[in-house]
This record gives C-alpha cells, sequence and structure tokens, in this order.
RNA sequence: GGCGACGUAGCCAAGUGGUAAGGCAGGGCUCUGCAAAAGCCUUAUUCGUCGGUUCGAUUCCGACCGUCGCCUCCA
C-alpha cells in the first residue's frame, strides 16, 4: 500500500516519491498574525497537521515550515492590516504581531497541532527578500517604478498553470483596480513604496518600503526546505494569485521550471450555511470561543470527518455531534484502560485477537493512503471501537498482551494520527485530593448500595453529576469521569 | 465573463461501473435496583433533474436546475 496524493499541479492522484529518500519537506502557507484566529483557519491547519503526522507515522522525517506573516498587507483603501490594527489598540505594530503571534501558537497548541519544525517571520527575512527582488530584476523578470517593483507576468508564459487560468480571460472581467505603472495590469508587486505615514518599513535600494504578498512565502521556502522540496500546502482560496505567484517567482529565480514544490494539495474552506468562515463576512467563530464550548478533540474530530479538499460546513447542530461521537470513542478507550489497570501485567496476547485487531490497522492505513482521508480512516477506529466494546464486554479474562495490543493501535491511530485523544484521559481533574474524595463518596455510596438505601445512594450519584462527575456502575464496581 | 468545486437518509459526511462507510439524532430489545455505559436489531429499493454510453451508473458523458469558492486582503 502506497500513499497517494492529489496534486493540484496535476489535477491528479499520485503517487508520493519524495525528493530524498525517507524525508518530506513540506511547506504551508501561515496566517497573517493581526487578530485571533477563528475556526476557518483551524480547519486548515488541523488537516495539514493530520498530514503531517500521518508521515510521520509512516517513518519519514519531517520538516515542516509554516510561516507567520507580520510585514502586512494591503487594504483596499491602501491601509496596511497590521497597522491599522496597531493604530486601534495604540500599540507598535510589531507589539501587535508578537500578541498575535501568541495567540496563535496557544489556539494551535490546545488543538494538539504539532509546531512546525520551523515558524519563519516575513520582517526576519527582509534582507534576503531584497536579495531576491534584486535578482529578480537582474534576470529581467522585475522592473522597478518609483519605489515599487514588480514581477512581469508576461515574462512566465506558464503563469497560472496551478490555478490553470491565463491571464488574457482573466483581465477580460475582471474589476482590477489598474495601477497605470504596472507593465501589464496583471502583475504584481514584489517590493511596494512605503507612504510616509506607513508604519511598517525597511530600507531597500528602491527606497523605503515593504515586500510585496507573495515574495516571502518563497523566499523563506527556498531559504529552509530548498530549491525543489516535496510538498506546498495550505487554503485552497489562496491558489490565485497568491500561490501561482510563488512558483512565478521562485521558478523564475532559480532559472527552471521543475524547481519549486513537487505537490501542491489544498484544502476546502470551513463553511457555515454554506458560506465561507471569514473575517470580513463576519460569520465567524473563533478559536478561543469554539474551545470554551467543545473540547479539542471534537473540533478536531469534526474537522477531519470530512475530506480535507472538501469544504466542512459548520453548525451548532454539526459539532455537537462531533462532541458526542468522540465523547463515546474516549469512553471506549478510558473503559478499556481501567480494565488494563486491574489486569495482571503477565499474560502474552492471544493471537487471534491481535490478528483481527490488524484488519482496522489496515483500513485506518488504506483510507489515509488515499489522499488522507479522514472520514474514511476515522469510520475504521469507530469500527474497531465496537470491536472493542465487545470484546470488553464478553470477556473478563483478557490477557495484558491483548489489552495493550488493543491501546496500542488506539494510541498511534487515533492519538499519534489523528490527534484526538487526550494526554490524560484519565485525569482531566488533577489532583489527588478530588481523586480521595470522589473515591470516598463512591465507597460510602457502595454501602447505601448493598443495604438498599436506593435513594440515599442516587442522590449521591446525582449530587456528583451536578458537580460534573458522571457514576457508572459495572459488575466491578463503580467508576466515574468528567462530564 | 473566465477558472473551479459541490448537490448522498432528519442532521453531518465517506464512497464505488455491479447494486449505498462512519458519526449524531430517532425507534425496539438485552444488561441494570434505577440510571449511565455498552451490545444487538432498526432508520436511503436509493445517491439534484432529464437524457446518453453500458448487460448494468449514484459512480462515465451531455444538458439543465440549485448552491458555493476564486479572479480583490483572506487559511
Amino acid at each position: 500500500m502506497a500513499l497517494k496524493l492529489y496534486n493540484y499541479l496535476t489535477r491528479e492522484l499520485e503517487p508520493f516519491e519524495p525528493v530524498e529518500e525517507g524525508h518530506v519537506y513540506m511547506y504551508v502557507c501561515g496566517p497573517t498574525v493581526y487578530d485571533h484566529s477563528h475556526l476557518g483557519h483551524a480547519k486548515t491547519y488541523v488537516a495539514m497537521d493530520a498530514v503531517v503526522r500521518y508521515f510521520k507515522y509512516l517513518g519519514y522525517k519531517v520538516r515542516y515550515v509554516r510561516n507567520l506573516t507580520d510585514v502586512g498587507h494591503l487594504l483596499s483603501s491602501g491601509e496596511d492590516r497590521i497597522s491599522r490594527g496597531a493604530r486601534r489598540e495604540r500599540l507598535d505594530p510589531m507589539e501587535v504581531v508578537d500578541t498575535y503571534i501568541k495567540s496563535f501558537h496557544d489556539d494551535m497548541d490546545a488543538l494538539g497541532v504539532l509546531r512546525p519544525n520551523i515558524s519563519p517571520r516575513a520582517a526576519c527575512h527582509v534582507p534576503e527578500i531584497i536579495t531576491w527582488v534584486q535578482g529578480l530584476i537582474e534576470k529581467g523578470y522585475a522592473y522597478e517604478v518609483n519605489g515599487n517593483v514588480y514581477f512581469s507576468v508576461a515574462k512566465v508564459p506558464e503563469y497560472g498553470k496551478l490555478s490553470h487560468r491565463n491571464v488574457d480571460d482573466m483581465v477580460a472581467g475582471a474589476r482590477i483596480d489598474i495601477r497605470d505603472e504596472k507593465r501589464d495590469p496583471a502583475d504584481f508587486a514584489l517590493w511596494k513604496s512605503a507612504d510616509p505615514e506607513h508604519i511598517m518599513r525597511w530600507p531597500s535600494p528602491w527606497g523605503e518600503g515593504y515586500p510585496g504578498w507573495h515574495i516571502e512565502c518563497s523566499v523563506m521556502a527556498s531559504k529552509y526546505l530548498g530549491r525543489t522540496f516535496d510538498i506546498h500546502g495550505g487554503g485552497l482560496e489562496n491558489m490565485f494569485p497568491h500561490n501561482d505567484c510563488e512558483i512565478a517567482q521562485s521558478e523564475a529565480y532559480h532559472d527552471g521550471d521543475d524547481a519549486f514544490a513537487k505537490y501542491w494539495i489544498l484544502v476546502g474552506s470551513l463553511t457555515v450555511s454554506s458560506v465561507k468562515m471569514s473575517k470580513s463576512l463576519g460569520n465567524f467563530l473563533t478559536i478561543k470561543d469554539a474551545l470554551s464550548l467543545y473540547s479539542p478533540e471534537a473540533i478536531r474530530y469534526f474537522i477531519l470527518s470530512g475530506h480535507y479538499r472538501g469544504p466542512v460546513d459548520f453548525s451548532r447542530d454539526a459539532i455537537q455531534a462531533a462532541q458526542r461521537g468522540i465523547d463515546r470513542l474516549h469512553n471506549t478507550i478510558r473503559k478499556l484502560r481501567r480494565r488494563i489497570e486491574r489486569t495482571p501485567p503477565a499474560g502474552t496476547a492471544v493471537l487471534a485477537d491481535v490478528a483481527g485487531f490488524k484488519e482496522y490497522r489496515d483500513a485506518f492505513e488504506r483510507a489515509m493512503n488515499e489522499d488522507f482521508n479522514t472520514a474514511q480512516a476515522l469510520a475504521a477506529l469507530f469500527e474497531f471501537a465496537k470491536e472493542v466494546n465487545r470484546t470488553l464486554d464478553e470477556n473478563d479474562h483478557l490477557s495484558m498482551g491483548t489489552l495493550s495490543a488493543m491501546d496500542k493501535l488506539f494510541s498511534e491511530l487515533a492519538g499519534d494520527v489523528l490527534g484526538i485523544l487526550p494526554e490524560n484521559l484519565e485525569e482531566r481533574v488533577g489532583g489527588e485530593t478530588i481523586e480521595g474524595l470522589v473515591s470516598l463518596l463512591l465507597d460510602l455510596r457502595q454501602e447505601y448500595r448493598a443495604a438498599k438505601e436506593w435513594s440515599k445512594a442516587d442522590a449521591i450519584r446525582s449530587r456528583l453529576s451536578e458537580l460534573g462527575i458522571v457514576l457508572e456502575d459495572t459488575a466491578e464496581g463503580s467508576s466515574w469521569h468528567l462530564a
């Protein structure tokens, strides 16, 4: 079973063949840090996280680079987003940037999105960017006018090859705010001259200014991943113009056609009532707000229950269904781990059992190998959970070997690959004091139950339930967990 | 106008040229002092509409209807 992925460059499902054996070099367009992130961002980065985690599961050594855009881009008004944020909050622009970088990292950590190996900031790469812009001018791909430097799209016949557009078609009906100084309306800025009131600015051979939107990704990807690397990912909506511009610049700078990413994987948008969740439409839920309503695993499960390339439609009902679904999966694993605690360490796995479990791992891998079909992989996991529940219910004397084989499968697939198992499933309420108190109450209740004083036993259960502690009576005694 | 995506049960959502995964919700049953948890059974003769190709299409092709994305900062 070989991993296949859908390459937007060719629009085909292709077997994954790394540039360098055993390694994956991957770049993903990160956020512009000018506000708190919302669930739409979560979808892209959770999806890419599952991809990275699966590559690691397969044994690849991954170098994952995801940038942070902190140099600001132009609004239609000509205002810079970050400086506008700064003005609003009376802060230095870099103070705004740092605030939201921290916010972004907090959100991603909370969602269990593994940190990239490198999170380069555009502002820290202005010298390299200037070198690139100079290089592109020298090679004849770019020209300077009034302190602005533009990339000449006409010099690259292949421009638009990712989004499958050609410049002529676009110009026809587009409402582009054409700048007279551009030689071609489709030319895009590599370097922009800063107006006097513009706060974010750096000296350059063309006067004070700041980088254009697209150049940073080319420069940083090239710096950390090399001239040609394996995978470039990001949000589907950035395919044009951003990704196409990246390709044009990079290949021009490196004098080659195949001098950028080999595979392009793009993530479909999160929608709300079929409309894209976005800042400008105001139909967004921040990750922090979402996390106050739903568990991180529920959010991940919700996102991963659809294919990464397609849209996933957000609704209260849908994410609540996800919360209930993931809770049920957690229940199974909790029950399994309680059994493990009560089982003597000796004992080998029953071969027949373990062989049976393999079919679920195979189904999981088959799904993931087919362009990271997390929805189908999850189905395999739920079927395995059903099997585990049944096995646990029907057998009192499972060996430690069998039990830990089950736990291993959950830990690796649900935990390591999909990231939908919390670190501490068993002890989300920490503290020996609480553990001790609850266990005291359980003992007390058990005495009432033995004496058939049901109303007192039920009162303890319902009072605990009001405190968010759920009791479950089983043949081996009562257990509890947080609601 | 151009490029592109999607339309599958009450809801979310996979998928395949040979007769529809999984989750949630609903119904029945088992277990249980009662609950909870779990299990078993059950819920789409049907995959937007109409044509075509085929022995056979939800899956391929065409038209149409509907929804959405990008072409402008956007994950």
